[in-house]
RNA sequence: GCGGGUGUGGCGGAAUUGGCAGACGCGCAGGAUUUAGGAUCCUGUGUCCUUUGGACGUGAGGGUUCAAGUCCCUCCACCCGCACCA
């Protein structure tokens, strides 16, 4: 027999029966299958599969393909994130319709993913630009906006020149657009948001339950940003002006030691405390000149700091201090109160700010150094000097004691802050869903009527979608014109569309029953299958798309449709899939393309390259994967399908004993590493076996014993996890009907883990100096005595006194010599 | 600057609870079979020493322990996140 493993006849053999079992259906009401929900971040349809999305997809299908076999029906849905800019830019490079474009990519990626052999099941794929689905955008938006969670303000947000739209503060990497890499600028706009502080105490204490489950690395990056810090507010008057200002500190303690008082530069506040004030006009060109400075220059921490007195002064509550009022751009308007009290000798900002204008410096908290001198404020904790009744507490005393004092007072409490701000969901731009809002200049904000969702997106034909600034959607005249639905006045559309952010948060619960008419999800199924089990995606969305998805399910909680407030119960984030230590991308040259590696060495090949590169959170280097080394192993468990020569079915109780015991072993250690994601340690297992078995046939009890047939089939069942077309191939070449990929997984007998004798090392003063072979039952005392006769340890010893003998049967002895 | 993570052969990486370091693979070397081989199979492959055999060895240094890749302390290197958040 020289049959010869040809990956390319396999994979057009099996595809199309697939096709016609759909093993991997999991919509059967009657299926009494218990149920999990494994889900793989769907992709964005911009052109072809490729490297990146090989590896992923293989990573979360092993998951999924293995708990089909342990009988699980397993809910392992794609689809397509299908808004978005790329479709439009790509409309504007090449004046093809968005809609057509993005299309025609999913149909391309729909096909490979199919031969990618991936375990989807077919029949739930949804498109987040299809009108079905964003339907429910529309109406999620407006039950937020019924419960007050959607709002519009005004404010200065963050503006890409280069896109011409606005972006969440998370799409602004270290002051640049996260897509184009633009700098960001301010601008002030009136926009839609959704209000994610009001659950950034849930979003932050539900993590709990989360611990030990996501990535220790997501949790913290969700903490940081989410940013709750504890302190007081604390009320300072302004010497001739009318209202009270509020500020936030993390050290209500220092109060005695704050020389002066500062205001955001770009707020209104500002604005408001230097009218009529001979600072009117130099805090106007001042704040000009900050608005213009874009973010990276802003973060640069070595930046000088500046800042424009406003002739007032603030009255300090405690003592009644006047403390100059200042307007700087180090201080943030949309952070606490857009206001601080300068405290220089204990926080490094303000000492900064104090030397830059010669303002006085006082410690009110001991310690050896002065800052005044040193230019280096001090933050430790110590006694309390210069404080009135806080003298000699330390900070948490005086903490307390001054947030008492305040309350007495009235004159300030203690106080909660987040890093976290609203989400800005407001876009400028085409391809994505349109805001179901009518502005009427009668009633104002109208919500559309529920059953006239979904608002269609009008057909980009005709539409300029070129970036100006202004949503393309506004110029679509008759699509924006309309009838206020409350008093049926002239009125006009939202011209905005949602961040696509908006369409998976919650596209995951869509899946459950993505054709539904009369809801975005059905309740029923979500409390049957959510939630999801095991999430797998990128770390580049570990704050981005998390947060918001945990956000939508907490809004959902208390919308009574459904009754878990965390959607992903565990997190896996693959690595990157890199070249010579770098990202892949065609400018750098080092692009590994993913159509010519299938060409060359096969499906299976390519995803078992993925999966045992290494542990499935680290980045593969594409330079030290072997593809060929691959194929190879593939041919060489595939030829042991040829040698078995038992017959289907064949009782297995008489075969080789060591064998069925390392197959057995081998299930059994493949399980282990499957479900702790150790996905490569489950690959070398079954690498091990298949060495075993070849070593059988060759050499030990050939290949008709029943064993053999035993090992071979674990083989093919574990490799169908990872190389489904080659597990087929086997799995028929065994006498079997397909699929494999519904064998279910192999039964571990326990009685063949266990070994009918062990090595055990016998150590003198911790060195390894004889091994022995003894049964895994023998006693302490058993083994002490025949270690204590050997004579190889006996010479070892050289007739040295004995300290001690350490035993731990049947593995170990340790003898210590005085 | 703050916070977190990672350091194991030439390379990717293994190693329940502290208990034989280097599983599995890549690469490399030698051999078998071949007209040939980028096919297949076998053997070897941490470093050093003169061998049977031994010594050393998990970023560096110290500690705990009969026993440390694993636990504790100090340091170094690299990677990631945040970055005027009061």
């Amino acid at each position: 027999m020289t049959e010869t493993y040809d990956f390319d006849r396999i994979q057009q053999r099996w595809l199309p029966v697939w096709d016609e079992l759909t093993p991997f259906r999991s919509g059967d009401p009657t299926d009494a299958r218990p149920k999990k929900y494994i889900l793989d971040m769907f992709p964005y349809p911009s052109g072809d599969l490729h490297m990146g999305h090989a590896e992923a997809y293989a990573l979360g299908d092993v998951l999924a393909r293995y708990w089909v076999q342990r009988g699980f029906n397993v809910l392992h849905p794609i689809g397509w994130d299908a808004f978005g800019l790329p479709a439009e830019n790509a409309a504007i490079r090449n004046g093809i319709d968005p809609m057509t474009w993005t299309y025609a990519n999913i149909e391309q990626q729909k096909a490979s993913m199919r031969r990618y052999a991936c375990s989807f099941d077919w029949d739930r794929v949804l498109n987040t630009c299809d009108p079905e689905f964003y339907h429910w955008n529309q109406w999620f938006f407006l039950q937020m906006f019924n419960r007050g969670l959607a709002y519009r303000k005004a404010s200065n947000v963050n503006w890409c020149p280069e896109c011409q739209t606005v972006l969440a503060n998370e799409q602004v990497v270290a002051g640049a657009c996260e897509r184009c890499d633009s700098l960001v600028t301010k601008k002030k706009l009136t926009q839609w948001y959704l209000r994610i502080t009001d659950y950034a105490d849930r979003l932050l204490d539900d993590m709990a339950e989360l611990e030990g489950k996501w990535p220790e690395k997501v949790l913290l990056m969700q903490r940081n940003w989410i940013g709750r810090s504890t302190g007081a507010q604390v009320t300072f008057d302004i010497a001739d002006y009318p209202e009270p200002v509020n500020v936030y500190t993390t050290r209500p303690d220092t109060l005695y030691g704050a020389t002066f008082f500062v205001v955001a530069a770009d707020s209104p506040l500002a604005a408001d405390l230097a009218r009529g004030t001979s600072a009117e006009a130099a805090l106007s060109d001042y704040a000009d000149a900050v608005k213009k400075t874009s973010d990276i220059d802003r973060l640069s921490t070595d930046r000088p700091k500046s800042g424009v007195f406003l002739e007032r002064y603030a009255i300090n509550p405690v003592n009644g201090e006047r403390l100059p009022v200042w307007a700087s751009d180090y201080v943030l308007a949309d952070y606490g109160t857009g206001a601080i009290m300068g405290v220089p000798a204990h926080d490094q900002r303000d000492l900064d700010f104090a030397r830059a204008f010669g303002l006085p410096v006082r410690a009110v908290v001991e310690s050896e150094e002065d800052p005044a001198q040193t230019g280096v404020a001090t933050g430790d904790d110590g006694a309390h000097i210069n404080s009135g009744p806080l003298d000699g507490l330390n900070k948490v005393e005086a903490i307390a004691k001054i947030i008492e004092i305040l309350g007495e007072r009235g004159t300030g409490e203690e106080a909660v802050n987040y890093r976290l701000r609203d989400w800005l969901i407001s876009r400028q731009r085409y391809w994505g869903t349109p805001i179901p809002i009518i502005h009427c200049p009668q009633c104002g904000e109208v919500p559309v009527p529920e059953n006239e969702l979904p608002v269609r997106l009008p057909p980009a034909d005709g539409l300029d979608l070129s970036p100006k600034g202004a949503s393309p959607l506004g110029a679509a005249v008759e699509w924006a014109s309309v009838a206020c639905p409350q008093c049926g006045g002239a009125a006009r559309r939202d011209p905005d569309t949602m961040d696509t952010f908006v369409d998976s948060s919650w596209y995951f619960l869509r899946y459950l029953d993505p054709h539904k008419t009369d809801g975005p999800f059905d309740p029923a199924q979500a409390r049957e299958w959510m939630p999801v089990d095991q999430y797998v995606g990128g770390v580049t969305h570990a704050i981005l798309h998390l947060l918001y998805s945990r956000f939508f399910v907490k809004v959902l909680l208390d919308m009574g449709m459904v009754d878990f407030a965390e959607p992903f119960t565990r997190m896996l984030n693959q690595g990157m899939v890199v070249m010579d230590g770098s990202a892949m991308s065609k400018s750098r040259g080092n692009l590994v393309r993913l159509s010519d590696e299938l060409a060359e060495n096969g499906v299976d090949a390519i995803r078992l390259s993925m999966v045992f590169a290494g542990p499935p959170e680290d980045d593969v280097d594409w330079a030290d994967v072997s593809t060929a080394g691959a194929k190879k192993f593939l041919a060489r468990a595939w030829r042991l399908s040829g040698d078995v020569t038992s017959a289907p079915g064949t009782d297995q109780g008489g075969g080789d004993l060591a064998l069925r015991k390392i197959t057995h072993r081998a299930v059994n250690d493949m399980q282990i590493a499957v479900e702790s994601l150790r996905f490569n340690v489950a690959v070398a297992k079954t690498m091990e076996l298949v060495n075993a078995t070849r070593k059988a046939i060759d050499t030990g009890c050939g290949g008709d014993d029943p064993a053999v047939r035993e090992a071979t089939e674990a083989v093919a069942i574990a490799l169908s996890l990872v190389a489904p077309y080659t597990a087929e191939d086997m799995w028929a070449r065994l006498g079997h009907t397909p699929s494999v990929a519904r064998a279910g997984w192999p039964i571990v007998l326990p009685d063949l883990l266990v070994e009918d004798s062990v090595t055990c090392v016998v150590q003198v003063a911790g060195k390894v100096r004889e091994r022995l072979d003894v049964p895994p039952t023998i006693t302490e005392e058993e083994l002490r005595a025949l270690v204590l006769s050997n004579p190889a340890v006996l010479a070892a010893l050289d007739g040295a006194e004995i300290r001690t003998v350490i035993v731990r049967a049947p593995k170990l002895v340790n003898i210590v010599p005085a």
